[in-house]
DNA sequence: AATCTCATTATTGTATACAAAAAACACTAA
DNA sequence: TTAGTGTTTTTTGTATACAATAATGAGATT
């Protein structure tokens, strides 16, 4: 682990089993922490400043959101992630991209309309500024604006869980500038057809989205 | 809280907190612990003669399934289940379950077709029975064979949360005999286009099956 | 009688202590 | 040298102790 990078952000007022949570799970998203690495709690516990109490209850956590995996006796390790994962992922996200952008199209309101707008935009201005960071946010932004316009809780929640476990390698599809226009274009397509209402057209244009992510992710994994 | 139905089954041979979970989740899918009860985690650790400490864990992981809800220095109760939440998960169910099934008409092994075949069997015994644990295990045991032969592990997982958080009402909706005839024909049905290997039909089938136990849901809860 | 305040209690959040199992290691004997 | 054995160390699993906060209730005051 890089012994430096892994800090808490301690500004919000949450139980620190929270914090442990979400520091280590965007430890895990960003590849500070890697797949198969062992997560010791005196160790998490020395080096995040608190008890073993609340990095144990993370842990819970992270297990059951199928990020770390616990081996009997031995304690926890950063899941490791095969291509049959990222396949089987990728198959259920498939439908579940296509039900949100369905029901997008039914229950979108205006308010969420605008905002898919200046997302796609956004994400087309993060393109030209070539910061990586920028881009995924914006990737990121346009996504959960359809996901919230779908207006169903359990699908949202979901779909963050999937996005989640393969974001490092949506993150590398995204950093690849090759990938920009076909992106932009993409987005304008899903975005035109959710706004006119035009469901089928519009589950078309998400699973072609998808299944571009698909392809090109799958291939980062047999190199 | 039912003072005398919950206990543990220690025959297992699993750490406690994953002891205290499943006992914990079965008190709520059962229905002993009810929607909006508090749980406090020194009743609940005299209760079932453990520490505080595997309670806590347990109660992370419920939190994450979905099953319990924290209110912040309060504690935990068990989640109330709204209309909405029933509706929410059966429009993801019903996607879900058609895509289960596709895959299940492309991946399933002979072994697993004469699993389906005895299940499909077992169910229309049960119903014969009378006995209404018996044929929700029937019931269960049929549509895991199903899911298991889809070969998708994400995609098990996933349903089988979702199942998990509307068996109560499941459980109401098998229990009526005046479905059963149906349910067995559903199934026959369901059963032969995934043997068949016919992915339309077998999507169909399926996607009649959900929108009947929907029906059924949620005039359950009109009530 | 009603309300406000303060003390008490109950309960969660966090830290630490202890037990048990597994892993690592060194030492002995063949 | 190697296999085996016993010991030490590391690490998890569980229990308990302590701290802080929120709920409760009693008593005083108006």
């Amino acid at each position: 682990m890089d012994e430096l990078k892994l800090q808490m952000n301690m500004d919000e007022y949450l139980p620190l089993r929270d914090v442990v949570f979400n520091t280590l799970r965007q430890g895990i998203l960003t590849g500070i922490l890697k797949p198969g690495e062992r997560l010791m709690e005196i160790h998490l516990a020395d080096k995040l400043g608190v008890s073993r109490t609340p990095i144990r209850e993370a842990i819970r956590m992270l297990e059951l959101e199928g990020l770390v995996t616990m081996i009997p006796r031995r304690g926890a390790e950063v899941s490791r992630i095969s291509r049959q994962d990222i396949s089987d992922v990728l198959e259920v996200r498939l439908v579940l991209d296509s039900l949100a952008t369905k029901l997008a199209c039914k229950r979108i309101t205006e308010d969420q309309k605008e905002e898919l707008r200046s997302a796609a935009e956004e994400f087309a201005r993060a393109t030209e500024s070539g910061d990586v960071t920028e881009i995924a946010k914006a990737d990121v932004r346009f996504h959960d604006v359809i996901l919230a316009a779908s207006h169903n809780k359990r699908l949202i929640q979901m779909v963050n869980n999937l996005a989640e476990r393969i974001y490092r390698y949506r993150l590398e599809y995204i950093k690849d500038a090759a990938n920009h226009a076909r992106l932009i274009e993409e987005h304008a397509k899903i975005m035109d057809c959710v706004i006119k209402g035009d469901e089928g057209s519009a589950c078309i244009a998400a699973e072609i989205h998808i299944v571009n992510q698909e392809n090109n992710m799958l291939s980062q994994v047999d190199e």
